[in-house]
DNA sequence: ACAATTCCGAGTGAAGTGCTCGGAAATTCA
DNA sequence: TGAATTTCCGAGCACTTCACTCGGAATTGT
């Protein structure tokens, strides 16, 4: 998240390697070549290779969400496996409805809004302190 | 979570024993032991020993949400240490705002909101079909 | 007495998370 | 051309959590 932050924040201004990510957020370099892996997988970002090279959002910053990355990252949102994201919706094994589906079901909507609410544009530009009204 | 709503739906007949929910929910007995204990320390639960005894909620269903489960079996709800829920918060040990810290903090709140917006007297009346809403 | 039941502490196997390590391929620049 | 930079790739590892087992002690009703 911190990663794609920091990708946001240079936004415009080229490629930036994960070397200077890595410095600027303290974090190991090895550790962020995996993760943005996924990401290119996932289609996030765009990779140059080479001298100079480095990664660039693949899209705006206003249009990739928190959602966007956790799911690259971790895959579909699902508090239980029988209310996973998306059209293969597997059923609790033992009945379709085990009486707290309800719970998780509840629980991944209002997850996956709040996730897919804040893009990295807004979380680039405004620190906690202005933005948070829990 | 099961446990529970079971619990809730044998509401005002006296005390259930382990066994029974066992057998009816399909889950190891043994397990459920270890669960119900920590459901006991946190005050949502009465136990009875004894030939008959059993389990009893220690309030109405209508008056323990799935958040207190929640909260009894795993702890506070905290997306990251950094937005643990409670008094004592614990900030990122380099940084007051890391950035990425307004979604944890949003992502907690909707959580917690969705958990304590659910009563096990919810859960144990209506079936899945009925009751959801998303 | 005896069976049912809660209580208690310890242990275990599988999976996920946050890393490390070594090296190959591409690209730029001197 | 050759060296430095950087992405790419796969394997592995320590730690924690989760769901679960096991053995046994304390309590209570019949």
């Amino acid at each position: 998240m911190r990663l794609m932050v920091d990708l946001a924040k240079h936004w415009g201004q080229g490629t930036v390697s994960l070397h200077a990510v890595a410095e600027r957020e303290d974090l190991p370099e090895a550790y962020l070549e995996q993760l943005v892996a996924a990401l290119r997988k996932a289609g996030l970002v765009n990779g140059k290779r080479g001298a100079g090279g480095g990664y660039i959002l693949a899209r705006e910053p206003r249009e990739i969400t928190a959602g966007d990355v956790v799911r690259a990252l971790e895959g579909p949102i699902e508090p239980q496996i029988c209310t996973a994201e998306g059209e293969a919706i597997l059923n609790c094994v033992r009945e379709p409805d085990c009486g707290t589906r309800a719970v998780w079901l509840k629980l991944q909507d209002s997850i996956a809004k709040a996730l897919d609410g804040m893009t990295l544009a807004e979380l680039a530009k405004t620190t906690t302190r202005e933005r948070v009204h829990v």
